[in-house]
DNA sequence: TAATTACGAAACCAATCGGTTGCAAATGTA
DNA sequence: TACATTTGCAACCGATTGGTTTCGTAATTA
């Protein structure tokens, strides 16, 4: 099973649970009572973010608190700074042809 | 049908053939020449990366030129933004406790 | 004109996804 | 001890995914 964020934040309720947890770590049931979806369902959203380890889990007495680990974030990050920067290199050669262009006019 | 940038990089031959286009414009065989995946399976991809508008088709005699949007992908950037803007407020909360608790030790 | 090339579209398939219901286990409380 | 609460897990379901094979069509080339 391909389990990386990538995969992980294609889903709109897992990216409203990353937020949610961005603030602070919360349990299943206050995590279910910000969505329409149910418990059970969210439960499996958090085993989602958990085996990619986005978040932690960490048990307090019959509770367990999930928090997020904002290093996994990073991977997200260093993939578009890696795109940003092909493209960033497109534009120079862009801009060496139009530069090549105009001394040709001259 | 979902169709948005999020569930678009989702998949590594996706992700793969937004880089690739980074680079430069091609058609869809040469697309899938940079794979092991049939062409039609490469074709399959270049419709959803269409559909989301991440790419733009160019017509030219018989073949289809795919130009990358770049424009799009600033919606995986504004979200990952307000993201770690999330995450500087909540260090930002941990600080300040960190102060008071200092000063309490006073 | 006939053959080839480039491509999209449709039909099909197994695997996965996101959701549900029902249950079991562990912890807390009366 | 009996009961309630919190939670994970398994079984099931319809929809979607990523892939394949096959076909049709338009543009090029011989």
């Amino acid at each position: 099973m391909r389990r990386d964020v990538f995969q992980a934040i294609a889903d709109p309720t897992r990216r409203a649970i990353i937020m949610l947890l961005a603030v602070g770590a919360l349990t299943p049931n206050a995590i279910a009572n910000h969505f329409d979806s149910s418990r059970q369902a969210v439960s499996k959203h958090l085993r989602v973010l958990t085996e990619c380890e986005i978040l932690r889990q960490e048990q307090q007495g019959r509770e367990i608190h999930y928090h997020l680990n904002a290093d996994k974030m990073k991977d997200l990050e260093k993939w578009l700074e890696q795109f940003k920067q092909l493209m960033a290199k497109r534009f120079e050669q862009l801009d060496t042809v139009l530069e090549q262009l105009k001394s040709k006019g001259k």
